[in-house]
DNA sequence: GACCCTGCACGACGTGCTAA
DNA sequence: TTAGCACGTCGTGCAGGGTC
């Protein structure tokens, strides 16, 4: 089936970056994005999409896509299903809370995002990333501030990695029910702050974090 | 050159308001 | 009542500029 030029495709502004590579010829460009950075617990994840060039049909089952933070959990799931339908490829990819301890958690992050790019079908020739820099990966690079507002590919891996970490959470809530993983995945509500003061830090826990550090001194203390 | 501070980037949640 | 949105706040790292 022969695709539509590429003056078909629908004028989308957060296709703008993808389509004048497209029309450069780069036909397989990831967008790549992560979720959990700022979580207290947890690992971080990332995701990495290759959206089909020029094909405005598909594309168009893309309409709504947009910053997973700005999207209710049942939006992101719903156009999650439609993202794996209508990619080229796309990748997930997790790196450990111990990876985060050890290493820091923006390389921890590009760490993620590798083996999201790892775990793609496909290999991209040109990388559109949300804010960082791959510079241990020998591809073509935009780095885009507030990449996930301005680029579809980044915001569809937003969305890939905002709900495989989720999932995940409410996987490993079973493990560890007193913390309520499942409700907060890990960030610092109030409820996570107070099981963290009855209950003290799982392994799960970035201890490296201040505010897990300093619930978990008061929780050590007060146990004696 | 090393260190510190500030501003900005990202990721989220909590709260209050508005509309259906 | 529920869902969506905007805003403030919190976590981190990085870059740039000033100071010693």
């Amino acid at each position: 089936m022969a695709r539509p030029p590429l003056a078909d495709l629908p004028h989308d502004p957060t296709l703008a970056f993808e389509q004048s590579l497209w029309q450069a010829g780069v036909l397989h460009v990831a967008g790549v994005d992560e979720a959990g950075r700022g979580a207290w617990a947890g690992p971080v994840a990332a995701a990495a999409v290759i959206l089909p060039s020029g094909d405005s049909a598909l594309l168009e089952r893309l309409h709504g896509v947009r910053d997973s933070k700005q999207m209710t959990a049942k939006a992101r799931e719903g156009f999650a299903e439609v993202i794996r339908q209508t990619a080229l490829a796309w990748g997930v990819g997790f790196a450990s809370v111990e990876e985060i301890e050890t290493q820091g958690i923006v390389p921890a992050t590009r760490l993620a995002m590798m083996r999201a790019l790892q775990a793609c079908a496909l290999s991209p020739t040109h990388l559109l990333i949300d804010a960082l820099r791959l510079p241990e990966i020998p591809l073509p690079q935009t780095s885009l501030i507030k990449g996930d507002a301005r680029s579809l590919s980044i915001a569809a891996a937003s969305v890939l990695a905002k709900t495989a970490r989720d999932a995940l959470m409410r996987d490993l809530a079973r493990q560890y029910p007193q913390y309520g993983f499942e409700l907060h995945k890990g960030y610092g509500t109030a409820r996570h702050r107070a099981a963290l003061e009855q209950w003290g830090p799982c392994p799960l826990h970035r201890r490296t974090y201040r505010p897990v550090m300093h619930l978990s001194d008061l929780w050590e203390k007060s146990a004696g």
